[in-house]
RNA sequence: GCCGGAGUAGCUCAGUCGGUUAGAGCAGCGGAAUCAUAAUCCGCGUGUCGGGGGUUCGAGUCCCUCCUCCGGCACCA
């Protein structure tokens, strides 16, 4: 089955931070554990490139936009491998490519009578060169970065009737409950939906805007960065692959993962635009929480850089791994809700879970094979004392990650490893190897452990993927497929290879 | 103001359809073991489950009300 996972586009004008990295990494679980149950995965992600914010940083610098946004969206591109996101394609909104995909569905929107011409009327601020919204419009009508008085203006805009889109909406909100995760941001879109719906304006004049796709049947127009960004969705997947339209093979896409932020764009204009252009709907939008910057005082902000004890993550990934990083995000704070990080925790969670719970167990099953058992798996039967807590695992975890329950699946895998090191306490096969009328049970014992350590490993590469890879291989079993994360579904028999610590505790 | 979340052990949080003495991890105290990155394992909690009222044989779990915090209430990418 073919699966399709996105993050959003990143708007060029700001630096990759540990926002950006952790919706990517979001997305890249699912997208490996699709993978390893032999899905025909599709994930995408790339750069928002068009819109004021970046032409206006341009003229600032005295460059194109185009070439700030080369020089911008190469950051991301580099974020990529860094966190080790597998993803299949990275998508630039500047790409003509795009743009002309963008034109063509445009088009189709306006050719089925969805949209119009209509004056937008605002406050407008001449040295912005943009209207205000309400919100950010200052004290008596003063622009709130220039303190200059704003006009009353109207432009001439093409509109999306947003509203005609209300009652197919609602619908779809009914009929589809599991459309956006988690289920309070489905009642929050669906409230905003019933709460009635206007149209948007989705052109902006050539005359204070000219960085972005041109409007097809108005050339004196190009389209508001949004239109052109959602459907990045779409599009790349037409030119993703050189001479290869991947559109039926993996549209419609199986989920947007994207954070609170954006939350209305995509659950409520984005399946409009669909709906008028006649395109199917995405299965499934997840909308992820925040992480918020906890300080020694323990209050939270929301990733500013206030004095010290930030977590940088490339600090992280510089000095721990990136296994570390991504092990830690979604271990800490529950997928879909805010939460605190800070280097305080994360050093807890680094020390006691990746390096002591899960790396000294790795640690100590090797070096037991190797010593006992010259480095050999038992050929034996895996002790039935185990089984219980292994089955059902896998299909657990399917359900979950089906959900993008991110945390709770890693849950449930770490309680196996825990459940491993009680294991090793209740055989103590230090003991059984002093006694050689014990040989049989010294031999299931630690055919047991590295069949259990194998599972949770298997299980657990799509959070570390390096980690995994490295034990897998120690284990002499590199197989990822998920069909062989089951208890016993491997055979005794392989050489291991002890391994330095997979997680070192700093000195 | 309207709508939606949240308020559970010192800290971070689980608690599915209401049902046995309310759980986990961390931190703390005590102990066992020595294969291992001095890692691991075992034991130890008198918690008004935000306050009050109600429904029920029975409520953290449903209803009402109040308090506190957070989010949404349209064109910010």
């Amino acid at each position: 089955m073919a699966f399709y996972v996105t993050t959003p586009i990143y708007y060029v004008n700001a630096a990759p931070h540990l926002g950006h990295a952790y919706t990517t990494i979001g997305a890249d679980i699912v997208a490996r554990h699709m993978r390893q149950r032999g899905e025909d995965v599709f994930f995408l992600t790339g750069t928002d490139e068009h819109g004021e914010p970046v032409a206006q940083a341009a003229e600032r610098e005295g460059v194109g936009p185009k070439e700030l946004a080369d020089r911008n969206a190469q950051r991301f591109q580099e974020l990529m491998p860094r966190i080790n996101a597998s993803n299949d394609f990275f998508i630039r909104t500047s790409d003509p490519r795009h743009g002309e995909r963008v034109q063509e569905v445009m088009q189709r929107i306006h050719d089925n009578g969805h949209v119009y011409k209509g004056l937008y009327e605002g406050w407008y601020c001449p040295r912005c060169a943009d209207f205000k919204t309400e919100a950010e419009i200052g004290p008596d009508q003063t622009c709130p970065i220039h303190k200059i008085p704003l006009d009353r203006e109207r432009e001439e805009n093409w509109f999306f009737r947003l509203s005609a889109f209300q009652e197919p909406l609602e619908r779809l909100y009914q009929e589809r409950p599991d459309f956006v995760r988690p289920r309070h941001r489905f009642n929050e879109a669906q409230s905003f939906i019933t709460g009635g719906l206007q149209d948007i304006s989705l052109s902006r004049s050539k005359a204070n805007l000219t960085w972005g796709v041109e409007v097809p049947w108005d050339e004196n127009h190009v389209f508001y960065v949004w239109f052109d960004a959602l459907l990045n969705y779409y599009t790349a997947l037409s030119f993703a692959r050189p001479g290869e339209d991947l559109t039926p093979r993996f549209w419609p896409a199986d989920y947007h993962m994207l954070a609170k932020d954006i939350l209305k764009f995509h659950a409520v204009i984005w399946p409009a635009m669909l709906l008028a252009a006649e395109i199917e709907l995405p299965e499934h939008l997840f909308i992820h929480g925040y992480l918020l910057m906890r300080d020694a005082s323990g209050s939270e902000h929301k990733m500013s850089k206030s004095l010290g004890n930030v977590l940088d993550p490339f600090e992280v990934m510089d000095t721990f791994g990136t296994d570390a990083l991504r092990y830690y995000c979604f271990r800490e704070v529950s997928f879909g809700q805010d939460g605190g990080v800070s280097t305080v925790t994360f050093g807890e969670r680094y020390e006691t879970e990746l390096a002591n719970e899960f790396g000294n167990l790795a640690s100590r099953t090797l070096a037991m094979i190797d010593r006992y058992r010259d480095a050999t798996v038992p050929d034996v039967e895996p002790d039935p004392a185990l089984k219980p807590d292994f089955d059902g695992l896998r299909e657990e975890v399917e359900a979950l990650l089906d959900k993008a329950e991110i945390t709770q699946a890693l849950d449930r895998i770490w309680q196996r490893v825990r459940r491993l090191n009680r294991y090793v306490e209740e055989r103590a096969p230090w003991q059984l190897a002093k006694d050689e009328s014990q040989a049989a049970e010294l031999d299931r014992t630690l055919r047991s452990l590295a069949e259990g350590l194998r599972v949770v490993t298997v299980l657990l590469a799509p959070y570390i993927p390096e980690t995994a890879d490295r034990l897998l291989n120690a284990l002499g079993a590199p197989d990822l497929d998920l069909q062989g994360a089951a208890y016993g579904a491997h055979a005794g028999g392989a050489q291991v290879q002890r391994l330095p610590p997979l997680f070192p505790k700093p000195s």
